[in-house]
DNA sequence: GATGAATGAGACTTCATTCAT
DNA sequence: GATGAATGAAGTCTCATTCAT
């Protein structure tokens, strides 16, 4: 009569429920945002009882932190192997360019996830993510800032940007264009959008003659 | 012992004794965030009884919703005067770049603002925000890519640029970098700031040399 | 510019802003009822400010318990004439019976009305309101009670009719039939409903041949 | 210390815990009425948490909607063996009437429960309300009516009765004593009540050979 | 292990009433 | 006299979390 519940046993059924109950829940993270996403929600989304969800995260912001760390996780291992591959570090900024358009055209959210739990968490759980976020950011930053050192080195990246700031500045940019995405300003099309972003990065908006030696400051 | 209350009579006090809610919960919600900033919170921090903030605003989405919108004013109005300065339409992406980063040195914060209550607000209120962010970024898009379109005749802009695109991008980003900011990760410096990302949208990060005639398609 | 504000000097203009007042309370408690009807809605059917109904009523069951008993004097004036007009006392219940349902078949309300108060007000003015009420109830069921008492004598009336509590049937059945006219399922058409009633009262249901003499205890 | 907390496991546990909270309801409704009963009240007096109400129930207003219904359903069962009962069709409008004497004279209060809900409820509810109550009383009414016109072919009734006013008459009639019961103005004694009402029903107020054959419209 | 009924803190909001102007 | 801004008590309802079964 009654649907026979399904008990875990083996560590692999455990760790098998546990993504259950992330992908569940990452699915209407992005839907409705942390607030508006109930743990009930959650728990009829993972197809399980309201208590089971407990039974394998501490609390709701335990859960969504656990969330944010796994798809951190995918993004480093997506973006780990580029730095492995032969070419000038202008290559591989441009390789992590493509690659981080392609993962939000997918269904990467990274950066929306976060914010929306940054957004409602409890005080010590926002510590905690900011603590991630941060270090996550930081690393990117660090990743890219040491790329453009050693283009400069190259001669592939010009010896007067600001490495630091400017890698700041890409890779927040990367992330944020998907506001103007979501605000349906700008299609998705990750060939456009990286065709365009790297013009910027390489060459800027002004004709080579007109910038070349001239002063901005 | 209580308070005294004063009462607003004209017109002008009304309209102070809004600005007056608008200011303490602006102040909460950069501190909080929309969900965790209570309309008790927002009375308290305005001097004012819980029935009062209810005798001004509608709801506590349409109290923030107001102080989006006036955000939104506030930014128009420090943007539109840059406008009609003489100079070339490159010297114009100047201006609103530095006008940028100097708005978020100071006290400036729609984009966190924004970026909070559209996380915990209501479905029909945050249809609302978005519209109105929408057609804000839209506005800045379309002000920036016009920029761009009228540098290319002017020959001050390259003309393979991908004006929407790019414009865009600029435009987030110069919202952006103040996660980044927020993060810890790079000093709120605007002058630095401005020279960096200047220095990106100006001559990218590739010599000259390099760049010109290549490609990066 | 703003409009003049009216002030009422005379001690007629008071009495005729209380009815003022009077009049739109009664036809918002009608409408919505007595738990519904706020004192911003009496003030604003009113046409004047909301403070100023307390000028004229210590508090909103105050105000409303003027109603009922203005609308009790109503009903007063309008059946006193009657009790003096000649005829046999059946000749009496009669008009009052027809009185009654051309009353309510007008605007008059004052059941509805006094269910309304009596269900919303607080625990000190519904002791108040039920002691009206019982009292013109009793005044009514007397009066009834009186007549039928007389008609015995006059040989107009049954002399087995329990006088008190088939007066009391008569009274409440002629505000109670308005409960089935709210429901839409019998006409506010007062001739019909008299004669029915009428024909009730005088005859019952059961041809004389069968009844006289029956014993239906 | 504190209360340990009952389980309700099996669904008979949650019928009987639904029953529980549905009559600690109709006892303050009864006692306070709609709106001055609050769910912290009927959850003190169910002596449950104030949460677990909205557990059984989804608002306040499905609540009483459901305590309404329940209060018809028992009515309804109490009248239905009734019909089947031999006798004419005058026999079982009696039995109605001394039946439903009987239930007031017991606990039952569908009439000021409903009246109650009616003057409190929102307006949603107040509507599916208003389309239970008319469907009930209109089930009653032509409940009589066809018993009266029943009785018409058996010689038991008189052939001029207007079967359908006469009909709600009597039905609305039934309840609306309670409310003269409610003031104290007549005592709540069924049989005293029973006789008196069906002498009106039956005979009328005037002696036989005075109204037979009169004109009484 | 799994479940879902139970709980209570706390949020938003309404509204009768007061009172400075 | 009249007004409407101000107030706070109180009500409904949500939801993260607990725990008996």
């Amino acid at each position: 009569m009654a649907r026979k519940r399904k008990v875990a046993r083996s560590p692999e059924d455990l760790a098998k429920k546990r993504e259950l109950i992330l992908d569940a829940a990452m699915s209407l993270l992005v839907d409705r945002g942390y607030t508006k996403t109930t743990m009930s929600d959650v728990a009829v989304a993972a197809g399980i009882g309201r208590g089971t969800v407990y039974w394998h995260f501490d609390s709701k912001d335990d859960l969504f932190y656990e969330l944010i760390a796994r798809e951190v996780d995918r993004m480093d291992a997506g973006l780990a192997p580029l730095m492995d591959l032969p070419g000038t570090a202008l290559d591989k900024i441009d390789l992590i360019t493509r690659a981080s358009f392609q993962y939000y055209a997918g269904s990467g959210t990274l950066f929306q996830a976060m914010l929306s739990v940054l957004g409602g968490a409890g005080e010590e759980m926002e510590q905690r993510l900011v603590g991630l976020m941060a270090e996550v950011y930081g690393r990117y930053n660090q990743m890219v800032a040491d790329l453009l050192e050693a283009g400069k080195v190259e001669g592939t990246i010009r010896p007067d940007v600001d490495s630091e700031v400017v890698a700041a500045t890409i890779v927040v940019l990367l992330d944020a264009m998907f506001l103007q995405v979501g605000f349906g300003l700008v299609d998705n099309d990750p060939k456009r959008l990286s065709d365009a972003v790297l013009g910027l990065i390489h060459r800027g908006c002004v004709p080579c003659s007109a910038s070349e030696g001239g002063d901005d400051a």
